[in-house]
DNA sequence: CTTCGATCTTTACAGTGGCAACTTACCGAT
DNA sequence: ATCGGTAAGTTGCCACTGTAAAGATCGAAG
């Protein structure tokens, strides 16, 4: 009886999955050599994934959906809008492996419909966000805002994750160590204009 | 007479692999599939760039220098700094493939002494244009400008090469089209506070 | 005309993903 | 208690890809 079954296979290829993207990227990850670490069968996680776009497919939606559980967090407990997007930051550092896969549909099957619902229940929740910053404004003026700090927020998440934040040195000018301290620094020249600009 | 030598093979393998990467991303990309289109044996790329991350680290050592030259031209002109930013993104439009493998390391061969040259070139000159708008400020508000400003840029580009932009309906929001308006609608948040805040 | 280097081809091998058929274990219904 | 269905895992196979070494072809310099 010693081990037919795994016990938690689905779980033990995500986990290592999620070691080799962080590590080498997802263009490195492959199916046989997971099953080989775990020392299963090279078949073995076809049953639960099917194929290569869905393990990094359910990756993705498990990132989706930590994000978006961390974002209507600090939506219950009226966080300031900076803060979604400090989170934003800290997610994608903390998981870094999730985010690489998430925003990149050529690693991802498009016809997965769980994947398509746990993105749009994330956006949804970052438009929650902005509807409680800027209620009075305009629907251009909210959009606006939202583009400028979602797009830092991910373009700092990115440069981070990719270490082109460290190789341009702009940490060291900067004087700070932690990316969230970062995000707030970076993401308050924004909030400066935007709250000093309600068009009501 | 007829083609043995195929006149510019590394040019033409290098258009393909540009199609290819831009229509179905960096993990699509194979050197034998552009051989068979290309009408040679399945080796011969491998005599010009070597593996298959050869030929992608030379794709990212190309779209650094269509960067840095753009950024370099727009110098000369004593653009404002916002246009540099509408550049970045422009750029990123444009050339879609080539800034999708310029910023991911795993990608590329990191030995390359080539590569690195050509992206710390483009870097200067990014620093370069942060030096002429903000000649009084501190070297700390200054990074701070400069890391908003490119995690934004950055981000922006990111989102809408991967549709992410697209899927989050923030286009028809705003009522932008132009990928360059939106960039300049977006970027501007950022400048009315960086402007108002030199600290010398 | 000869030689040489760059370019391209041929041939060969190992690794990978995906598919089909089969085996083993679990679990609920009878 | 067992019987049958389903989930989980295995073995074997094929097609494709990357990598490598050695040979063939061409252009050009001498």
């Amino acid at each position: 009886m010693s081990s037919y079954h795994h016990g938690d296979l689905r779980r033990a290829v995500l986990d290592r999955a999620l070691e080799v993207v962080a590590e080498q990227g997802p263009a490195a990850l492959s199916l046989r050599a997971i099953a080989a670490d775990l020392g299963v069968s090279h078949t073995a996680p076809r049953h639960h994934f099917g194929s290569n776009t869905g393990l990094l497919t359910a990756i993705a939606i498990e990132g989706f959906e930590i994000l978006r559980e961390r974002l209507a967090q600090l939506r219950d407990q009226r966080a300031p809008f900076l803060e979604l997007g400090v989170a934003y930051v800290e997610f994608a550092s903390a998981h870094p492996a999730h985010f690489a896969v998430m925003f990149q549909p050529t690693l991802l099957d498009p016809t997965d419909a769980t994947l398509e619902q746990a993105a749009d229940a994330t956006f949804a929740e970052l438009r929650a966000g902005v509807e409680a910053i800027a209620p009075g404004s305009s629907t251009q003026d909210a959009a606006a805002v939202v583009t400028a700090a979602w797009s830092l927020m991910h373009g700092l998440a990115t440069l981070e994750l990719t270490g082109n934040l460290e190789r341009s040195q702009i940490r060291r000018l900067l004087g700070l160590t932690d990316i969230a301290d970062i995000a707030r620094r970076a993401g308050s020249l924004l909030g400066a204009s935007s709250r000093s600009a309600p068009s009501s």
